[in-house]
DNA sequence: TGCGTTTTGTTCTCACGTTCACAAACTCCT
DNA sequence: AGGAGTTTGTGAACGTGAGAACAAAACGCA
């Protein structure tokens, strides 16, 4: 059964905040690597660049971890988040499509810190196989099943070209991945109970460049 | 009240909808590229993977540029868009941290074909100076200054090391840049009128983790 | 213990964003 | 020309998020 009793009470997180929690998270570990064990929702909130109302707001969806006229305990706090988002233990990641940004990405160190562990590396191109790209060896993007089932993964990264990245998710979907974080400039349509991140760097470039062109349009040279 | 004077010419777009203009350009790209000349709002919302509403509704904050009964015209509503964008000239950027990341943002061809040109990559390791990345020749971060105003520049993209991110920023700013795109997972503080956006791979991962996590709970094996 | 200080947790209000639903406007066909 | 069919543009209802404000709770100190 999937009911959830009132015990069980699953409390509802709201999106905005969930996509803060992480930035908290890393707030908090760079206070504690500076030698603090204490912090004030001000203190943290200005480490994280957001309003400390809203940084308290977006802690109480946690529970009452602070204590009023004192403030937070660093580990502790930095614990109750990670438990919170689910990283107090690794999750096993799959990578597919190592080119450029795929070579990037199999080099970057943020993946174990923050609590997730590559388990492989997957491309399409038999020319990449057995090759080593940061110490993991490139195997063929068919030994997906397989390592999905072997390993447990439900989070997978698609660094493929556009046309390539629907057909990848598909895949992707079928061997049992439920999220995807996609880089490949594409819309992919995936099932219900299944998530899909993307990341966009045009997207972004042509935001910033909307606002620019305001700046440059008000204000004359 | 409506009418349209030009010292009030700059409506005022919701930043939501600023988002979503980029997606709708790139759908209608694609559409074209299909030889599709006609659109109802209906193929756009699923091309661009939203709800039909929400997109007439975003457009008609650009003007009303399609037809009652027929739909938009793919070519004149992706001019419209990207005039709004401002993406109908190429913006100057510079890439500073010519590391793993930044190999392969000066290798993303996305650059050219959406509205951006990499005047210059720029590092501190004199070892990567002179050496070319993706036919650019890699120069000394000092050059910034000489760069942006030689060339104009208005944006710039970091892929530094964190702890390098805030200085890199500072300088920039100093220069005369005006928008950041950071890849660095730190909070960079920039003066008012500076806009910035962050790409954060951990902070996406997270995210997808906190849900999966959920998913886990509620529906056991 | 009691008082002043500090800081949290929460309530209230306003702003922003999403979606529905439908009149207005256009095409096509007879 | 007129009616049937289609699709836009938008007002209104609803939901979510941000921030100000403050009561409640903890601490320190006399
Ligand atoms: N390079 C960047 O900085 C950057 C930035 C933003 C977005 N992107 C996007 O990321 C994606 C990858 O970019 P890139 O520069 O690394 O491209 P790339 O061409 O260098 O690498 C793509 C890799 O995917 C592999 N591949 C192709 N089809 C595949 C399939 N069906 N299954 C498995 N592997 C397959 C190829 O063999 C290749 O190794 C693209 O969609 C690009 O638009 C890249
Ligand atoms: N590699 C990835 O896929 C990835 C993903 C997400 C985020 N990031 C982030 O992007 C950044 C870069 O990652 P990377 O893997 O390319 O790192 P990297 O160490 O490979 O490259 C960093 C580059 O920046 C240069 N640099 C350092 N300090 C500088 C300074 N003050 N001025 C100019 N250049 C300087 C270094 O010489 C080096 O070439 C990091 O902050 C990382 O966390 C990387």
């Amino acid at each position: 059964m999937t009911a959830r009793t009132p015990t069980d009470a699953v409390r509802d997180i709201p999106e905005a905040t969930v996509a803060r929690l992480p930035v908290y998270l890393r707030a908090l570990t760079a206070l504690a690597d500076q030698g603090i064990t204490t912090c004030s929702s001000e203190d943290l909130a200005t480490a994280a660049g957001v309003n400390s109302a809203k940084l308290r707001k977006d802690l109480s969806y946690l529970g009452s971890y602070g204590t009023r006229g004192v403030g937070y305990d660093v580990d502790y706090l930095r614990y109750q988040i990670a438990r919170e988002i689910g990283v107090t233990q690794d999750w096993p990641v799959v990578i597919v499509g190592i080119g450029n940004l795929g070579h990037a990405l199999a080099n970057f160190s943020g993946f174990r810190s923050r609590g997730f562990r590559v388990v492989a590396l997957l491309d399409a191109d038999p020319a990449l196989h057995e090759q080593q790209v940061a110490g993991i060896v490139v195997r063929p993007f068919d030994d997906l099943e397989q390592i999905v089932r072997e390993n447990d993964v439900a989070i997978g990264v698609i660094s493929v070209p556009a046309f390539a990245a629907q057909d990848v998710a598909d895949r992707m979907v079928a061997a049992g991945i439920s999220s995807i974080l996609n880089f490949a400039p594409t819309v992919l349509s995936v099932p219900p109970g299944v998530d899909v991140r993307k990341v966009d760097l045009s997207i972004e470039l042509q935001i910033l460049a909307y606002h620019e062109q305001r700046k440059a349009h008000g204000e004359p040279v």
